[in-house]
DNA sequence: TGATGTTCACGACATTTCGTCGTAAGATTA
DNA sequence: TAATCTTACGACGAAATGTCGTGAACATCA
């Protein structure tokens, strides 16, 4: 299925919640997980319930483009949708549009000023933007 | 109850929402406002209970530590305490704690690639990553 | 086949946040 | 003093979020 191509105004990425977050989380790491290994590594004293709960955030990340599901299989198969660096700068962008008119500079150039940057980051960032 | 300043280690700069944000705007471009010219501005068909929306607004904002408030004269002259920038920069700093360990390189990285930064903004970011 | 257990979909609820509204008390001005 | 403006704050509805429970679907095995 090919990826919808955005063009015009941008859809932006939605924000994850933080139960939402420590679901993707383990998505990012282990790939692709059920249902019940989900709960079992989120909600390790796992109640009865916790199963619904993993459930219902499982289909609210579906439904908000986070997360496939494969029931090829007789159990569903749960992954990432997005990476993390996706998810990221997705945020970062709407984060931008919503304070800086679009642009990262004001906000990078006020980080360097606090030095809240370390110099590795630093350079870092200056090797990646060379290549441009 | 009052609610507690956050203090100490790493207090990250907390969210602003729609309406709260839409204040902070009019502040950080008139500089110092009345409540009522706030009213004024963000509500322009003002019915009688806009005024309570502002002052809630400014309570909320002030008990954020985003605005401040002097009332050495008669009526109250509300300001803001942080500027855009640092603001913006501090909602950058929690969502790459957030998201990607701390670092900014995952984000521009994923940017650069989707080639979602104009060239001009890679220059400019270029140039204030050389004067460190 | 029936019993048992797991998985799935989804309704329901409590909590929090946000935006709004109303009101009562305090301050200012006519 | 009366009329008006300003301030503080309680309260409410809507929306998002995290959780819980239930019933149906499905598989497995004695």
């Amino acid at each position: 299925m090919p990826k919808p191509i955005k063009k015009g105004i941008h859809m932006t990425t939605p924000r994850l919640a933080n139960a939402e977050l420590a679901v993707m989380e383990q998505l990012w790491k282990e790939g692709r997980l059920t249902a019940r290994r989900l709960r079992e590594q989120l909600y390790p004293d796992a109640t009865r319930s916790a199963h619904g709960t993993i459930q219902r955030l499982l289909q609210r990340l579906e439904d908000k483009g986070f997360v496939h599901r494969d029931g090829s299989l007789g159990t569903q198969l749960f992954s990432a949708q997005i990476s993390r660096e996706a998810y990221a700068s997705g945020r970062l962008e709407a984060l931008a549009d919503r304070i800086t008119g679009g642009s990262l500079v004001p906000m990078i150039t006020q980080l360097i000023e606090d030095e809240k940057l370390a110099p590795e980051e630093i350079e870092r960032l200056r090797t990646i933007l060379e290549e441009g």
